[in-house]
DNA sequence: TGCGATT
């Protein structure tokens, strides 16, 4: 039922290095990596409120620009509500980013400064290699090799965040200036920029991936353009649901005539801020998830729902979208009007206004 | 077939 030879699946772990579950009282409180730049508090919460109650929701901004740095945190009321949103929500693609949702671990001094720049690594050497090169000296938290954008190749250049700072100190000891075996230049381990520290122009390091970086460490995935839109992320939770491909790839064609008379309809898509998407042809079990994956790598999605029956709980078939900008909003109708989604043909276009006679 | 009643 899957392996179309265009379905794309992501391995989504990134990586990423947590594993142990002795953490205390983070059961509710998660860490949000790997944001797009552009996304707002509201979408992110708008985003986690779809799996359930958000205690509280906090956009990491720079504090002299205001800007995001790409993480924040989201707090949820019920334990089982944080778990499903690591389940559901850990590697949905938004944009040009794939985002990382995990426990957040428990503010504290001893856990700040700890995070690693290192270089002169070898060329061949994998995320895997330097992960083992850095695990003696404490539990690293995420590790990165930089590649260069156009070949995937290294660039020699890595990051490891380790979950103490006596770790990392521990570990710039031991390995600053050590040549790594089958190697022959010394490998340079020192801290990395602290964005707080440095009130330049510098990108912070750690979270977010320099605008001309459009990839992040790990296996060489192929980003999807965007205008070939491949569905991936079986969707976890709700089970199967893969999404194939069963079109013929479309180009944006301006002035789709259709596309635009609707969406210019009196009092419909753009209502206030956004451009609302009908989406059609949804199964009984849709959940929001399903509407964030289908959209989010299109752009900015301010909203979603689904339409439920008030008795039975199940979706009505159909759903809504916001978009926040014009232009996403007409790739995405195009992209995803016509895509089977399990075993129905999605109906996707601007929001009209059926019944509801104001 | 179809276009959000839980702020």
């Amino acid at each position: 039922m899957m392996a179309n030879g265009m379905d794309t699946v992501v391995q989504q772990n990134g990586g990423a290095t947590l594993g142990q579950a002795s953490q205390e009282e983070s059961k509710t409180n998660l860490i949000v990596n790997y944001l797009p730049q552009s996304m707002t508090q509201d979408e992110i919460r708008s985003l986690f409120s779809s799996i359930g109650e958000v205690e509280s929701c906090k956009l990491i901004r720079d504090k002299l620009t205001g800007q995001s740095l790409g993480y924040g945190f989201v707090n949820y009321h019920r334990p089982e509500d944080a778990e499903k949103a690591i389940n559901t929500l850990n590697g949905l693609r938004l944009q040009n980013k794939t985002i990382k949702v995990s426990y957040a671990r428990p503010s504290s001094e001893a856990i700040k400064g700890a995070n690693l720049y290192v270089s002169g690594l070898p060329k061949n050497m994998t995320q895997q290699d330097l992960e083992n090169l850095f695990s003696p000296y404490g539990r690293i938290i995420t590790s990165r090799i930089l590649c260069d954008n156009i070949t995937g190749l290294s660039k020699g250049v890595g990051f490891i965040r380790f979950d103490q700072r006596v770790e990392a100190e521990r570990a710039i000891q031991e390995l600053n200036g050590t040549i790594p075996k089958g190697s022959s230049e010394p490998i340079t381990v020192k801290f990395a920029n602290n964005p707080s520290n440095n009130n330049k122009a510098i990108p912070p390091l750690a979270y977010l991936a320099p605008q001309a970086t459009r990839r992040y460490g790990g296996p060489i995935h192929h980003p999807t353009g965007r205008f070939r839109y491949i569905p991936l992320s079986p969707l976890s939770s709700t089970g199967k649901a893969m999404l194939a491909i069963n079109k013929g790839l479309q180009r944006y064609s301006p002035l789709a005539g259709d596309l635009l008379a609707n969406s210019m309809l009196p009092g419909n898509a753009m209502n206030g801020s956004g451009w609302c998407i009908f989406v059609y042809n949804l199964a009984p079990e849709t959940e929001e998830n399903v509407l964030w994956q289908l959209f989010g790598p299109f752009g900015a999605v301010q909203s979603v729902k689904v339409i439920r029956d008030l008795q039975t709980n199940k979706c009505k078939g159909f759903g809504f979208v916001t978009m926040t900008n014009y232009d996403e909003a007409v790739v995405a109708i195009q992209s995803l009007n016509g895509y089977t989604l399990g075993n129905r043909v999605l109906q996707v276009s601007f929001k009209t206004n059926k019944s509801k006679a104001a």
